[in-house]
DNA sequence: TAGATTGTTAATCGATTAACAATC
DNA sequence: TAGATTGTTAATCGATTAACAATC
């Protein structure tokens, strides 16, 4: 009974709900104090019942004609993605990305927390970086087992991220968010989220290079 | 005839396209002159039909029992990207992530060429940045019309991110790669791809918080 | 009350997977 | 030849959109 058989949670809507997130916050600091998915919808051009559908996963219960409340949707956005809990994290690789990542102040907000870095240049270990300590990647796996620590940031170039994710996983390291343009091979249990530039450059690219043809041959215009 | 109605592309058939490469280019390297798309498919853990499917996309033909040439396949799945044509790109916002950016060479061999940088801040207003000049952003729109380029990286914080975005379209950009975590209102016609790394941290995070609770509570084991 | 909005069920759309003939 | 692999059509699956009753 307590047991509900929970449906997989589409990932389009996942990804969708710090897009709502932001949105909110920005009523949240105008003191707004409800909002119809009417709104939400419009804003971010987005059907009206997809938003519903999306706000009601988090299991948020709306008011008919008024909306949600604003602080308890955000509420309940966040608890729904598990950003209410802080997690730890480790990264490797503090080239230049890994070293953005970790002047990047937003993820704390996000629930992450990265802890420590670490690298295999002997110039960078030892250092601090954007207050980070870092570390010989060799010190990771005894600190994941110490600490606990679940999340893996990946930001190493292509041909060391296999050797990096298969050191974390070993450590015990339960989810990856890797930045290396690279596919990688872990063991099933372990999740894996790559952030692939090349992907979302390939749809600019491909979309962009089709308008450009269908301008030079200005035939039928739409 | 020539007209040939092209049906939309599938947008994750495009985002699957430089992950292909990636294999492609590897085996390239070790001079491998054949591929299936069943080989493809096992290594990056796909469907074989999904593999096929996608691969003649890009109007390339296979041998049956051979498969596909792997140089050729390369260079077609280049082209249906459009990364065989260079396209030149403005940056906005040399942070942390802007300068990071600017430093990844890898965006030349797709197709990718940041050929300068813009801030407002006067400190970096007239400097280098791995090889790149940057100037004010003032200066962008009579840029963007003297040299044509269609594209514009947006790396500034979220509070400038409209602003950046409405002065790029005015001057003519036709392209925005969306770095900062803001949604943008731009016109019909002007292609947007949003780099959204919360998106993805909500999956990974919503992943490993389902994975928890479940083991805390470990009453049915899978 | 009237009307805007929620919540939910049904219909549509798009992407993936299955089935199978063609072929080297 | 036999068998692996391509290419394509049909079936399934999942996500979005449409329709509509419930409600404040």
């Amino acid at each position: 009974m307590a047991d509900k058989l929970q449906k997989p949670v589409p990932k389009p809507s996942l990804r969708r709900m710090p897009v709502y997130l932001r949105c909110l916050s920005q009523l949240d600091l105008q003191e707004t104090e409800w909002v119809s998915c009417t709104y939400l919808a419009e804003e971010l051009r987005l059907d009206p019942t997809l938003v519903r559908k999306d706000l009601s996963l988090t299991g948020i219960v709306g008011k008919p004609k008024v909306g949600y409340p604003v602080a308890e949707l955000i509420r309940s956005i966040e608890h729904f993605i598990g950003w209410d809990i802080k997690a730890d994290a480790f990264l490797v690789g503090v080239g230049s990305l890994g070293t953005a990542l970790l002047g990047y102040g937003g993820f704390q907000g996000h629930g992450l927390n990265i802890i420590l870095g670490f690298d295999y240049d002997p110039a960078k270990i030892g250092t601090r970086i954007h207050g980070t300590s870092i570390l010989n990647v060799e010190e990771l796996p005894p600190l994941v087992q110490q600490t606990g620590v679940q999340i893996g940031i990946i930001a190493v170039g292509a041909s060391s991220a296999q050797s990096v994710a298969d050191l974390m996983v070993l450590s015990g390291i339960r989810g990856i968010w890797n930045f290396a343009p690279a596919h990688l091979q872990v063991p099933d249990g372990v999740i894996v989220e790559n952030e692939d530039l090349s992907a979302s450059l390939a749809v600019l690219s491909r979309r962009l290079a089709r308008v450009n043809r269908q301008r030079s041959r200005p035939r039928s215009r739409r």
